[in-house]
DNA sequence: ATGAAAGCGCTAACAT
DNA sequence: ATGTTAGCGCTTTCAT
């Protein structure tokens, strides 16, 4: 039997009341009686139940996190500024993986729920209204993060990803480039970020005067982007085009391994950009030049923005912006 | 103020005690009466309290996690092992992250034990004794994962790093490498698995008639991978050596990046051999040949283990041993 | 089959 | 400054 504050109260000669405030440091003890207290805790090796304790103050300093799946790179990043800032904060994660599926994100929702968590942090990757609703509705603190979708409105951390795309445009330009492509994703488009992305692009074409080149694909992964390769292989052998940007690091990497794999060589052959500055990005040759998504800040961030708003320190509604920063490596080459 | 349970009761015109035995169906109770209580429990939102229910119970099915940086690719594979089969068996995971730091690692155990978890994994790069110690003594179910170090006899799942070692060594003389060289780490040799891949090595080359051949590293990184490229690059290019194989995939994947940077051609100048399979090992260029380490499954079988102890149909002591497997991809040349 | 009541380990109001 | 007590939301005897 684990022991407890009766346990301690009993070996000090003192109250139970008296125990817990040296625990709590929650009212004046004399100096004798809290030395008897100290004493009996090291003695019996005392450490107060966090369960009853959370029962009584209706508190848990616990911070629920739901995310996509944690095996993902960018994924792990996050949760790791989550943890690292939450526990400066004093709070505990209580990790759960959806594996894009919508029924299990609202499960785990209500899971978290009854586990009494302080906080949520949501982190998606498929469109998912009812969630958000759900999360209104409970009047918890939370704050929602989507990769590709611009899920109603609702308290988030992100870039300016208009912003970010100029800035690979803009990059590009100056380079020289002016038959650039883009790559980006069929899916759901008008309600994801690839529509400011694409937005910026556009702009960046008819500044040039250029027509757009646009290739579409489905889904995120490193062999997605390979694929990708077969099927525009022409357009880049014919010399069409110069550049390719595209909508995410995994596409960037996977086509980056198709023309290692095809002797095409990156960038002599073709420059290519990414988006997201994932950890391969660096390690993989040439290196990928990249938009950086400061992932560890973005779960930094959300961390302390909820634990402002439970120490009532803000209010709930804001999204919250953080800086872009184009990374200049090796992938794309300067043309002038 | 959140629903409780009485709250059902009396809109059920019932007692709690049939609340209760409807939602944990513990007892028999009339038709007549669980119609009732299901109503009100919808008709309410009522969600019972998991905080009330452990403090009663004293069970959490909580299983605390503490990595050492879930940043890291291999940790969060090992995680997503413990958290998906963690749910299957409805835990819930809380997680830590150490970050190396020994006196973490004792705080966050301290810490889990205080929020009642039902049981450890502790997944760890260090030598640190006194956290298993305190483990064994606070008589917790736990797992102990430690990449590199053997220490002390506690619970563990990993593979049989002598054989995998036999493995790629056996695998190199097949293609035709006789002078072999080997990256180990330096730091506390005796006391780390490379003892014992470093055995078998030993062991192959004694084989071959031929002298060892050993670098030393200290670190993981793949940065020090490549730091090792500068040391050791005459005599690659006296081609002294034909194949190196490496202790860890950063250390391999540093390598063949220092080698792509310096013109020396991977795998027709060198071969190079991993030790992981971590996910960029199938990323980079060439692919690495590599032992797979299942990390994934060293989660999931960890869990299970775990589940099986907290449901006395296991001891404690045993330790678990994967199956190993070379994966064999471009970065070694077949030299007969 | 059901309700009353005790109690899990703790905090906090109240009393002294 | 300290002790007594109620009660957090729930499960589980123990009666009935």
């Amino acid at each position: 039997m684990a022991v407890t504050i009766k346990d301690v109260a009993k070996r000090a000669g003192v109250s139970i009341s008296t125990v817990s405030r040296v625990i709590n440091e929650s009212k004046p003890v004399s100096p004798e009686a809290r030395r008897k207290v100290i004493k009996a805790i090291e003695d019996l090796g005392y450490r107060p139940n966090e369960i009853a304790r959370s029962l009584v103050t209706k508190k848990s300093n616990v911070i629920g996190v739901i995310v996509d799946d944690i095996g993902s790179s960018y994924v792990a990043q996050i949760v790791r500024g989550i943890e690292e800032v939450g526990h400066m904060y004093n709070y505990d994660i209580l990790l759960c993986s959806s594996y894009g599926d919508k029924e299990a994100e609202e499960r785990f929702t209500q899971l978290l729920l009854q586990k009494q968590v302080a906080a949520i942090i949501l982190l998606s990757e498929i469109y998912n209204e009812d969630v958000i609703s759900y999360l209104k509705y409970s009047s918890i603190p939370f704050v929602y993060l989507n990769k590709y979708y611009n899920v109603l409105e609702s308290p988030t951390v992100r870039i300016n990803n208009y912003l970010a795309s100029k800035k690979v445009m803009d990059f590009l330009i100056e380079y020289g480039h002016r038959r650039i492509a883009y790559v980006t994703q069929e899916k759901d488009i008008d309600i994801t970020i690839e529509k400011h992305k694409l937005l910026a692009y556009n702009e960046a074409m008819e500044y040039l005067g250029n027509t757009p080149n646009i290739y579409k694909v489905d889904g995120h992964t490193i062999s997605v982007g390979y694929e990708l390769g077969y099927k525009i292989h022409k357009d880049i052998t014919n010399n069409e085009i110069t550049a390719i940007y595209c909508c995410d690091d995994e596409i960037a990497i996977g086509l980056i391994n198709y023309c290692y794999d095809n002797n095409i060589y990156v960038p002599d052959d073709l420059s290519i950009v990414g988006y997201g500055n994932i950890s391969i990005a660096s390690y993989i040759r040439p290196k990928l030049t990249t938009i950086m998504e400061p992932y560890y800040d973005i779960g930094a961030v959300s961390v302390r923005k909820l634990s402002k708003i439970l120490a009532n320190e803000s209010s709930e509604e804001e999204t919250i912006e953080l800086p872009v920063q184009l990374v200049i490596r090796d992938s794309v080459k300067n043309i002038n």
